[in-house]
DNA sequence: ATTGACTCCCAAAACGTTTTGGAAAATCCT
DNA sequence: AGGATTTTCCAAAACGTTTTGGGAGTCAAT
């Protein structure tokens, strides 16, 4: 309620001595911190963000910015790790604001302004492009981030990312195991780095076992995405038997698909995200996942060493990616 | 890059008459404002947020706390609502953080750190209950604030809502117009307006048409929450025929036990959200959804408003539900 | 009595902006 | 020419905190 000011005053007691007390230094008489503690907590006070901000020279706040691109902002359990992360982030006495990109400005104009108008200490990026000018302007300016995904940017900095080159291939190589050769793949856009590693993971396996590559399909990373992609695929005269998808959204959608094109139930498929409701799809969606607890305070956690001053190449995680077995996976192969 | 003092200082000019200048105040030349915008643009200048803030004594800050209880944060597209309103926030100067209620602390005790800190200007309230602390915190400290979804609150507050009792009673009353006269209810928690107005809706329809009002089973607003309810309806002696789900989310979860049960395929079913997803289940889900473009810009302008000073009383909308036909809510209804 | 160490406290500066209350210079009106 | 008015600028205060750089006292050792 009140300031440093009355609160001194009421007390008889410099600022200096209240301040001090409030922080726990030393030089603060046992009694009289005590004192000034009872008289902070009955007046309930809480010292002047803004004031302390301009003081310390920081500002408390980390932002993220949020791409509003292709419909979708991105998956629906986003939420749930910004969550995670902003919670892990307050224990540190940091803020997470979001930051979506208003239209007519550009990511990197609203990186600008945060950072330039001293409006955070650190940043957060997601949905990181192969080739992401965001990350090269906040090297520029020195400022601590970390990203949610890699990019191909030639100097280090700290990342979290799933394995997805990992996962992808190891999925294509189970379906290979279980008799399938026509294995499709509903791709990601390809500007997206996860997209891209994830294709890269599929096509490798493919080629490892000589087979070919061009059952392939790029769409938007959403429902209706992976449904035309699943189509697309559907109507080839080689039509595949197994479907690897760049997320569950997708996979989702080419389920649909599936239901609605002639023998579409043989055909197996997997995804990518463990979304909660894909337990729910029908057939209930085979999945993977990224391997480890609470993304968010993981990703809150890396930018914390960041701002403390960590290397950055000591702050690059890669995780491994996990199946996620339901029925979409295992569907009988019809040997042709 | 630079502050005030040296922007003033390469140009020779006072301090005073550099922040006037930028602010496009009347009292400086034309000629020296062009001098100083130039400079600044030069230079890259942004005023120092804390610092405006600080003499403003205005945090340009606005919080929305997020519930973290049940396993679920909120439906899926709930941060497309937040982006928005985001945006529409930023184009007012004020960024919004998200502010999840971290382990043993009240969403009150959140409310009060941001509040009683000076740290936001007005917050943002979602998912309210039926009785909800805090806007009654927030009503006594006079802190401008919306909230998305009503509350029973004896002195009025702003909020922005749908109608979910009128379109529960009209879904139900269409069912009963299609013939059937077992309509189950699947409920949220009952603290929560939007789950209580909506089982409201139903039972009404239900009573006004002399039929009973037992087929309801009340579960958590998930996906699983919903799967259960729907086993435990299909379960009793006299089954339902149709289905209204409080959720999109839970009619999902609903669907699967459909599929799992003898003749739960003639069982017709409707949600609430409008969620991309549901066009892609299996079968279709029809549903429907609050009328109207951008939720989010909406709440944020009715923020914007009560900051400055409209009284709350013409700061509360209701919305329109409307139907979103898809295939579940008309299943051939076999006459028993 | 002096020195040194230690304890407890405080005045004042600083953070970078906005705003108040003029002051000097130029212009206009009789 | 002299007053009134307008134009253009600025010094200084204020916002509320943290931190710097001591200043009194007290106590023990010299």
């Amino acid at each position: 309620m009140a300031n440093l000011k009355q609160l001194a005053q009421s007390l008889g007691l410099s600022i200096t001595t209240v301040s001090r007390a409030l922080d726990g230094y030393a030089d603060v008489s046992a009694a009289t911190r005590e004192r000034v503690l009872a008289a902070a907590a009955t007046a309930g006070y809480r010292p002047n963000a803004s004031a302390r901000r301009l003081r310390k020279q920081r500002a408390e706040l980390v932002a993220v910015t949020l791409p509003s691109d292709p419909g979708h902002i991105g998956p629906p359990h986003f939420l749930d790790m910004l969550s995670g992360c902003a919670e892990c982030l307050a224990g540190a006495g940091l803020n997470l604001v979001i930051a979506p990109v208003p239209r007519g400005e550009s990511e990197l104009d609203l990186c600008r302004r945060f950072v330039d108008g001293r409006r955070v200490d650190a940043m957060l990026l997601v949905r990181t492009r192969r080739h992401d000018e965001r990350v090269e302007f906040l090297q520029s300016r020195g400022i601590p981030f970390v990203t949610n995904g890699r990019t191909e940017s030639a100097v280090p900095h700290p990342y979290i990312d799933g394995d997805g080159y990992a996962g992808f291939h190891a999925a294509t190589r189970r379906f290979q195991d279980a008799g399938h050769r026509r294995i499709g793949h509903i791709a990601g856009p390809q500007d997206y780095y996860f997209a891209h590693a994830r294709q890269r993971g599929w096509q490798a396996a493919m080629q490892e076992a000589g087979l070919g590559t061009d059952l392939c399909a790029e769409a938007a990373p959403t429902e209706q995405g992976g449904y035309i992609a699943a189509l697309d695929l559907l109507r080839r005269p080689e039509r595949p038997t197994a479907l690897v998808c760049a997320t569950d959204e997708m996979a989702i959608g080419a389920l649909r698909a599936l239901r609605e094109v002639d023998g579409g139930e043989e055909i197996s498929i997997v995804g990518h995200d463990d979304l909660p409701i894909g337990a729910f799809a029908s057939p209930s969606l085979s999945t993977m996942r990224m391997t480890g607890e609470n993304l968010g305070a993981n990703f809150a956690s890396l930018l914390l060493r960041a701002m403390a001053g960590e290397p950055a190449d000591r702050l690059q995680e890669l995780h491994a990616i996990e199946f996620v077995d339901r029925d979409s996976h295992r569907r009988p192969l019809r040997t042709a």
